[in-house]
DNA sequence: GGTAGACCTGGACGC
DNA sequence: GCGTCCAGGTCTACC
């Protein structure tokens, strides 16, 4: 079945999948030829389904198997979730509107940023971007998948262990234990946040689900998130903005590499003087940093 | 409030 | 093929 889930404009499809490295991490899939965004979802009732998002005129186009209405309900909730399809830029876009570097965002509709279905997934997702390199958190986050996911039902004539898998419930983290995650997911120290949160998120004692929703002051709902383990102040400020809130700026090694080349001529800089830089974007500091036009590419 | 050092993996590099 | 070094945030202990 196919349906088409309108966006506040404006938007645009492929801005929020480029958003960030989201769509290269299961049971994200990406395929550039069609620019069509893949992801494995476990419903409620545990059917494990696959959603095929493209771009649609001012919203987007969902293609999957066939749901019954609380299903279809439920699956159209998840990618209005992951595509902010309501969020409203517009201040945003006022207030960067003179600056050359941001220029580009009304055009773009930047601002949105891709998000996993479930916050437990997003704070899982950032924990293991922490203190390593990208290809690892790619690893780390496919093991995982594999290993606790539940493959795509309905997959006949495939073998079970290629069909696609949905990422793993805190039940099914919890249900196993650090050091498994340790020596078979590869990862590493990480290990005991992980289990830690998924214990508390399964056992219901943590409702972290309820932060996606919640009108908690952002500083308020920052200091909720550095209460996870494993979450520090780059990882809570990613989160922020995953959540829609623009006050911090997550700063790892790759934002002052930014900051270093487009100010102080690839001199060393500490987060003092990011902070500095984009202190007078007040809470659009994050969205600003974000979508910078900046010199740097790595190059 | 600031900071040094440990935590762990995987890739790069030298031998 | 093996050993060494390094990059990457968070946490704890300490000043």
């Amino acid at each position: 079945m196919k349906f088409t889930l309108p966006a506040r404009k404006p938007f645009n499809f492929t801005s929020v999948i480029d958003s960030h490295g989201w769509r290269q991490l299961a049971p994200f899939t990406y395929d550039e030829g069609t620019n069509t965004l893949g992801y494995t979802l476990r419903l409620s009732n545990a059917r494990v389904i696959e959603l095929k998002m493209s771009d649609a005129k001012d919203g987007v186009s969902v293609e999957t198997e066939r749901l019954n209405k609380t299903e279809r309900s439920e699956a159209a909730e998840a990618v209005a979730w992951m595509f902010g399809l309501d969020m409203d830029f517009s201040a945003f876009y006022a207030a960067s509107r003179a600056e050359p570097k941001l220029a580009r965002a009304k055009k773009q509709s930047l601002g949105r940023v891709l998000r996993s279905p479930t916050l437990f997934e997003d704070v899982i997702k950032t924990i293991l971007t922490t203190n390593t390199l990208w290809g690892a958190t790619q690893n780390m986050t496919r093991k995982l998948v594999d290993e606790f996911g539940v493959a795509l039902g309905g997959a006949t004539g495939r073998n079970v262990d290629e069909a696609p898998k949905s990422f793993p419930t805190p039940e099914a983290i919890a249900a196993s234990d650090p050091d498994t995650l340790k020596e078979k997911i590869r990862v590493g120290y990480r290990a005991p946040a992980i289990h830690e949160l998924a214990v508390r998120v399964a056992s219901g004692k943590y409702d972290l689900e309820a932060l996606k929703t919640c009108d908690l002051p952002t500083l308020e709902l920052r200091k909720e998130l550095l209460t996870i383990n494993g979450v520090g102040p780059y990882a809570a400020a990613n989160l922020l903005l995953i959540l829609g809130r623009s006050d911090f700026i997550p700063i790892d090694s790759w934002a002052l590499k930014l900051v270093s080349h487009e100010w102080y001529r690839g001199k060393p800089v500490t987060s003092k003087e990011v902070e500095k830089r984009f202190e007078k974007w007040g809470e659009y500091k994050g969205l600003a940093f974000w979508f910078w036009d900046w010199k740097y590419n790595g190059g």
